[in-house]
DNA sequence: CGCAGCCTTGACAAATGTCAACAAACGTGG
DNA sequence: CCACGTTTGTTGACATTTGTCAAGGCTGCG
């Protein structure tokens, strides 16, 4: 693994506290790899024997039920996934594919509860990334279930205008069929809902978006720290 | 506290591993309390100063967004709630009120974190706990997103069969207009759906159920481990 | 170019929510 | 134990939201 990604895993809130040993042995038993786009990384129900990280590209996570399909998270770089089945040392419950070029670290999920027991300050690490991704589904089931698609729509702007720097100009992470899953409903209907924020001072033009007035699309959203905001 | 409630704590799995003398002075700290119904415990944006735990009646996690409401989940006995915001020392996602008439246990939430620090057993516990409740609501939002109304129910009415003992009989385990907002819909749409089950088998009588042909229901539930299996 | 995939649009269908009315169940106080 | 009122559940009519299907346009890449 070259040294640069080795100082990027070394910086995850994860593993930046533990013991310069045991990040050394982890990292022994840990392997890189470049996948190209649409390659499924994992598949639901499998047992979880890596941890994964993604180094660079994306990854989406997704799951399957009679014939339907809908994607759970996108996860960029520098970040983990599926912690929650290696720790549990149980099946995946969601899919996994890149959605571009990739470059995924592969950590073995007996050493990470390996070394969970042996450094307390990797295992303080763990409940605190467990506990921050719990909430994080929380807040997404919570957008699900009290706006409708319209205001998630909304809502998943003022979020994504914030993570670009806040200026009024900015552009989608990924593809609208992607963003359309993510937010629980079909193409056809992004795309209407896209036109039905016109009103709101929305205007599309491909992947980039441009918010004409902050206060009218805000003052429609309603955005909510208990909902939106996804550091706290 | 009563000793017999003290020793149903003590076996819960969060806290069944740890050393003696930390469960007891984790106890020390603590406080039982009665509620009557319908009693808001907490609200959500709330600083997370206690660990919660259901010793007997129920308890709703609820959440509230721009006058609408929804039922995130029903705790019941005994256990636990709100751990992921008092390990992270953040604000509840969620409120809570009582159903019925409960006991309720409050630990508070720094003594939970010091004791974090100090037992490596309860570390353990807690993570395999959170990882649990993460894979939980990711169950619940893979529902919520692959499933229909009717199949939310379909599938519900079998889980809650199985948590009932098998029978072909059962009961619901509270009121409807409850058990809407838990599986994410309106009270007339679930007397609806209920209505839309009755060619698969399903009789409804208030809150008694009778399962008529079990693989007929199954055969349109098609109940998954992935989502409906509650323990793994 | 020309193909393939994505996005958009329109017409339509299905699912879900809303409102109003009424029935049934429940709890309380007489 | 009954009568009353409140809450919950059901039903129908209707509106809104969302999904489906089919067609056509746009875009990017060999």
């Amino acid at each position: 693994m070259p040294d640069s990604e080795y100082r990027d895993i070394r910086k995850l809130a994860l593993f930046s506290q533990m013991a310069d040993e045991h990040f050394t042995s982890l990292m022994r038993g840990a392997y890189v790899q470049n996948f190209p786009a649409q390659v499924e990384l994992i598949t639901e129900g499998e047992p979880s024997d890596f941890l994964h990280v993604v180094l660079s590209g994306s990854v989406d996570l997704f799951s399957v039920w009679n014939g339907r399909d809908s994607s759970m998270a996108i996860v960029r770089p520098i970040s983990t996934f599926i912690l929650a089945a290696t720790i549990r040392d149980a099946p995946y419950l969601m899919s996994a594919r890149t959605l571009e070029k990739s470059r995924i670290a592969l950590i073995p999920s007996q050493d990470v509860r390996a070394t969970f027991d042996a450094d307390g300050d990797f295992a303080r690490a763990i409940v605190s990334e467990l506990a921050q991704c719990y909430r994080s589904v929380i807040k997404a089931q919570k957008e699900l279930k009290l706006r409708t698609s319209l205001e998630r729509l909304a809502n998943y702007l003022l979020r994504q205008q914030r993570r670009a720097g806040g200026g009024a100009v900015f552009d989608l992470e990924f593809e609208k069929r992607r963003l359309a899953s993510v937010l629980g409903m079909t193409p056809e209907n992004l795309s209407r809902a896209f036109k039905g924020l016109r009103p709101y001072g929305i205007t599309v033009k491909g992947t980039c978006i441009t918010i004409d007035n902050q206060a009218e699309i805000e003052r429609f959203a309603k955005p909510n720290p208990l909902i939106d905001n996804f550091s706290a």
